[in-house]
DNA sequence: CTGAAAGCGCTTACAG
DNA sequence: CTGAAAGCGCTTACAG
C-alpha cells in the first residue's frame, strides 16, 4: 500500500529564488534586486523578501548568479612555491579579504610555462577569473606593459612596476636597517648569505637586499669581503651549510646577515653545533620575521606578509569596482631586535 | 569613414560550446559528451570535437556546467585555527588532490556557532558543497551519528568515529614512542607539557597523548610527578614559560615531552637562555615534525600532516563517486631522533 | 518601484 | 552513436 502525502511535500533540497518570490508575493526580479541592495526597491518590499528568505533559509545559487551576470566573482592568483611559508601567509591574507567580499580565489603555480602563457595573454586562465594577482612573478616592465593592456585587472605583489598596481616592501631599505644595526653594534667583519640557485624567478629580491646592505656598509667605509659572501639557497639546510663554511674560514665573520629567516634558522643550528654562542661569538640577522623567529630569538627585518596579501586583495576588489588608480603601494619594514645579535666578542 | 570588416569578426570573448559545435559540425550535446569522456561517442567525432576545441581555445564555463548538472564540484572544509601550521599544511594536501580532480575547496572556520549549525544539519553550508571535510572538530559519536544520516558525504580528519569515514594518527602510540625513547636513554625524571586552555575543541589530542605517555612510563614503573606536569598552551610562548617553570624547580626534570613542536621551540629557547645545553642538561622531545624542527635539531614524533590531507580528499572524492565504505584510516607516526635528546647528565 | 521574459552556457533525458 | 529541446537558477534590459 502506498501512502499519498496528506499535503504537498515541502520542496526537496534547497529553496530557489522562485520559492522566495512566491513566499513573498513578488517576482523573482524583485527578489534578486532586494537581495543585492539594488536601489529602487521599496523598503516594505525588501522587508517581505528578507523575511521570506529567512523562513526558507534561502541562499542564492552562486553558479546560476555567475552565469547570469557574466561575472565569475573569482580572482586568480599566480605564485611560485605554493608551499613556502611566505606564499602561504600571503594567501591567507588574500583569501581573508576575498572571502569576505564573497569572491573565490583560484590558485595557480607559476612555473615558467604558466607564466609565459599569462604574459602572452592566454585566455584559459583569464577566462575563468575577473582579475589576476601576480605574486613574485618578476616579469619586468615590458611584459607588465602588455598586462596593463588587458581588460582583466592585474595586481602585482612583491615588485614595483610602473604601469601596474603593485604592493611590495622596499627590499633595499630592509637590508639597510640590518646593516645599520650591525654597524652600530660595532661589527666590521660582516658576512652576507643570499641565494640564487633556488630562485627561479624572484631574482630581484636577493639583488635589492644585497645592494642595500652593501650601500650602508660602504657609507661606513666597509665592504663585504668576497669570502664572506655565501649562497644559502634560501633554505634552512642551505643556511646551515653556508654558516659552516663561514665558521671554517681562518678569520670568521663576527656578524652575518641572512636574506631570509629560514636560512638564519639553519645558521643558528650550525653555530650551536660548533659550540659557539649566538649573539656573542657570532651575531645573526635574518629577514622576514617568520612565525618561529621570535622563539629562536632571531633579530630580523620584519615584513608584514599577511598585510601585503590583504592589501593586494583590496586593491583588486577596488579595481573590479572600477576604482583603480594604477600606482605602487610601498609597505614598511622594520628591524626587530632580539638576542641573536650583540657586540662583537 | 567607417570600415566594415571584410569578414565576420571573430567572436569577442571566450568561445562557447556552441562555437565548438559549429566548428566541429556537430550538436552541442555531442560536444558535451565528447569532452566528458562519455561512452558512445564515435572516435572520429571525438577527434573532430577535440581539434575544434584546440583551435578555438575552448574552456567550458564551469558555472554553466555546475548549474546544468546540479553538481557544485565543491568540497567544504571546516577547521579550527585556520592560520596554524597544522591546518595550513592539511589544507595544502586537501587542495592538491581536489584541484587535480577539478574540484573547488570552500573553507570555513569552525567556531563554536558554525559547528553547532553543521551538526544540526544546517542547509546553508551543505547546499553549496557536494561534501564536507571536518578537521579536528571532535563532535563525539552522537553528533557523528547525525552527520552520517545526511545525504552529504562527510570525512573526518584528526579523530576516529565509528559511523564516519575518518583519517587520523594514533596519538597514544606517538606519545608511547616518545616515552620509550626517553626511557631507553635512561631518563627517570621526566616531565610532560601539554595544554588545554587554548584548545577550544581538540581536547582529545592532549588527552590521548598524555595517556599514552603515562602508560609507557607506568609499564617501566615510573610516573610523571605532579610538579612535572605543565600547561604550555600549545603555543611557542607557552612552551617557553612552561620550560622556565620546570627549570626553576628544586629538582628539575632531565627530560621533557612537549605535546607539540611549537611548544618545544619555546622550550629550546628557555633552556638556552638559562645557559643550559639541550640534549645534555635537558632532553626535549616534541610532537609533529614541524618544518622548522629539523633545523632546530628537535627530536620529535613525526605525523605526515600533508598526507593526511591528501588521503582525506581522496576519500571524499571516492565517497562522491559512490564508492565509500565507511571506515577509519589510521596513519603511521614515527620517532625522529635528533640532537635535542641524549642520556641524562 | 515592479514584473514578464529573454538569456547566460552548459547537461541530460528522450527520441531516433 | 547523435540531435532537438527542455531546463538548471539566476540577472537584467525593457516596458510599464
Amino acid at each position: 500500500m502506498i501512502h499519498e502525502p496528506a499535503i504537498a511535500a515541502p520542496p526537496v533540497g534547497r529553496a530557489t529564488i522562485e520559492d522566495v518570490a512566491r513566499e513573498a508575493g513578488v517576482s523573482t526580479a524583485t527578489v534578486s534586486r532586494a537581495l543585492r541592495h539594488h536601489p529602487y526597491v521599496a523598503e516594505s518590499t525588501r522587508q517581505r523578501v528578507l523575511s521570506a528568505v529567512e523562513r526558507l533559509q534561502y541562499v542564492a545559487n552562486a553558479n546560476a548568479a555567475r552565469l547570469a551576470s557574466g561575472q565569475s566573482r573569482t580572482v586568480g592568483m599566480v605564485a611560485p612555491m605554493l608551499t613556502s611559508w611566505y606564499t602561504s601567509e600571503l594567501t591567507v591574507g588574500v583569501e581573508e579579504v576575498l572571502t569576505q567580499a564573497r569572491f573565490d580565489l583560484l590558485i595557480g603555480t607559476a612555473n615558467s610555462a604558466a607564466r609565459e602563457r599569462i604574459f602572452r595573454g592566454d585566455a584559459r586562465f583569464q577566462q575563468r577569473v575577473d582579475g589576476v594577482i601576480l605574486v613574485d612573478v618578476f616579469c619586468g616592465e615590458e611584459a607588465a606593459g602588455r598586462l596593463a593592456e588587458m581588460d582583466t585587472p592585474v595586481v602585482v605583489l612583491g615588485e614595483q612596476l610602473s604601469r601596474l598596481t603593485s604592493v611590495s616592501i622596499d627590499n633595499s631599505r630592509g637590508a639597510r636597517l640590518a646593516a645599520k644595526h650591525l654597524l652600530e653594534l660595532g661589527h666590521t667583519r660582516i658576512a652576507l648569505v643570499g641565494g640564487h640557485t633556488n630562485l627561479d624567478v624572484a631574482k630581484n629580491v636577493p639583488t635589492e637586499r644585497t645592494a642595500g646592505f652593501r650601500d650602508t656598509l660602504a657609507a661606513a667605509g666597509l665592504r663585504v669581503q668576497p669570502q664572506y659572501l655565501q649562497d644559502g639557497d634560501f633554505t634552512i639546510a642551505g643556511g646551515r651549510d653556508a654558516m659552516q663554511r663561514l665558521l671554517q674560514l681562518p678569520k670568521p665573520p663576527t656578524a652575518v646577515f641572512f636574506l631570509s629567516d629560514e636560512m638564519a634558522f639553519g645558521a643558528l643550528q650550525a653555530v650551536r653545533e660548533a659550540g659557539l654562542r649566538v649573539g656573542h661569538d657570532v651575531s645573526i640577522v635574518g629577514f622576514d620575521d617568520h612565525p618561529v623567529a621570535e622563539a629562536m630569538g632571531l633579530t630580523t627585518v620584519r615584513q608584514p606578509v599577511r598585510d601585503i596579501g590583504r592589501l593586494g586583495a583590496r586593491l583588486m576588489l577596488d579595481a573590479l569596482d572600477g576604482y583603480a588608480p594604477t600606482r605602487h603601494h610601498p609597505i614598511e619594514v622594520s628591524l626587530i631586535e632580539r638576542i641573536s645579535t650583540g657586540r662583537p666578542a
